[in-house]
DNA sequence: GTCACCTTAGAAG
DNA sequence: CTTCTAAGGTGAC
């Protein structure tokens, strides 16, 4: 089932060391997280973007992206975020929301297989399904979609980049 | 309707 | 080891 999807209000530049994320808000939180797109190039373009700065930010965004910035900082270095600015998944299915919420219970530092994470949402069929939630989650890094590897340890894919995964996954300690 | 996707266990060469 | 098969959920076309 699909719930009703709500407008994205707000984007706003996340600048960490590792590139310039990009966070959407809807009213009820974080809708989305994107990955910085360009390494360098694009750095200016997104700084100087009119939705990005100068216009009125309601207060609750305001606080939320307090949170996201700090949470995102800590998760790129490998550390375990106290808490998440509320996550906004309206416009995604049930079966979406329960992989991601189930990847939001591995602890920093351990990885799932596809196929464990099938079997703890009851539905160790959908193995390939969850693949495919992983590959739809709109809030990389912080659910925590990197934490979840192919049977038998291997690296299996990742939608941002295999780069990405590497990286994040040994910020954590995570040995292949 | 058809296809491509962050999968996987099993069977066969 | 490699290659093939079949099975789920979902969005793009």
């Amino acid at each position: 089932m699909k719930t009703s999807s709500a407008r994205s209000l707000v984007v706003l530049p996340v600048v960490t060391d590792d590139g310039i994320f990009t966070a959407h808000y809807s009213e009820n939180g974080l809708a989305a997280l994107d990955f910085p797109k360009m390494r360098r190039a694009g750095r200016d373009r997104l700084l100087a973007s009119p939705s990005a700065v100068g216009s009125k930010i309601p207060a609750p965004i305001r606080g939320w992206h307090r949170l996201t910035e700090a949470v995102l900082k800590k998760a790129l270095a490998g550390r375990v975020p106290k808490k998440l600015p509320p996550l906004d998944w309206s416009g995604k299915t049930d079966f979406q929301q329960s992989v991601w919420r189930e990847m939001l219970k591995i602890p920093c530092g351990e990885t799932r297989s596809y196929g464990q994470l099938a079997e703890n949402i009851g539905k160790p069929a959908a193995v390939r399904a969850v693949g495919g939630a992983c590959g739809a989650n709109p809030v990389p890094v912080l659910v925590p979609c990197h934490r979840v590897l192919a049977a038998g340890g291997r690296l299996g894919g990742f939608s941002g980049g295999l780069n990405w995964k590497r990286r994040l996954l040994a910020r954590e300690g995570i040995v292949l």
